[in-house]
DNA sequence: ACGATATTTCTATGAATGTCGAAATGATCT
DNA sequence: AGATCATTTCGACATTCATAGAAATATCGT
């Protein structure tokens, strides 16, 4: 209990990330890291109206995905990481009928360059 | 190079996903592993309609997040666990300004249930 | 309090999506 | 070839979503 997520905030998770805008605000919030970004910040280097940004990161913050916080007169936004990785987890999930807190199932941490050559011979498989 | 994926390959596998039955579908899936599973055998599980299932396994298939072969007069379907790992490794990349290749930036190995305790009592953090 | 700046809410519109019954297609077995 | 079984395609419907202009709200600095 505790670790694993709803299926509803799985889904709403994924339904947040399945759009471009969102997407890209997301993965630029990865990038900054905890110390986030100002919405207008956000707005400028993806060039999307103030209004449309703010309809996004509605939707992102609702999903859970983004955090919120007011420096002066700007609202910062930061990627919540430990939500990132409740979702990612929710997904492999009995893995091939095991649990998932067994152990790393899917190769979800980055490979290095020689697994990721080595998977490329090899048929999909699971990684159990 | 071939180990990242297109934004629109990510974009795609994440709307399929972001799906209450189509979520499902993927899950039953991942739990079958490799061998799979036939259509009518999911949608008996599922219950969904048969066609309804269908149009669900059609957008998992161009999404490229499942696989389909024939066996006798049944389609087996299974997940594309490979596709789904470079989804995970998209939303990671450049977590805080560094590349996802230069190690596992996120914890999205399925985490112990002592780092998962851990994670409780620090505040949000990327984990790098 | 006032003016300036940052962001959100309101409103409208065009486009895409999920569902399922009914019919059609494709594959198998005898 | 004919009968049967598994799955897909078609058609129609209601619902949801993304976008952005304009107005409203909130905060700050003076």
């Amino acid at each position: 209990m505790g670790v694993g997520m709803e299926k509803k905030d799985v889904l709403a998770g994924l339904a947040a990330l399945a759009q471009e805008t969102r997407l890209d605000i997301f993965r630029l919030l990865v990038e900054a890291g905890p110390e986030g970004r100002a919405a207008g910040s956000i707005a400028e280097a993806l060039a999307v109206a103030p209004a449309t940004l703010s309809f996004h990161l509605s939707a992102l913050t609702n999903a859970g995905l983004i955090l919120q916080r007011r420096e002066s007169r700007s609202l910062i936004y930061s990627a919540d990481f430990e939500r990132m990785t409740g979702i990612v987890g929710f997904l492999s999930e009995n893995c091939c009928g095991r649990s998932a807190s067994a152990g790393a199932c899917l190769p979800v941490c980055a490979p290095t360059p020689e697994a990721a050559n080595s998977e490329k011979t090899a048929s999909p498989r699971c990684g159990c």
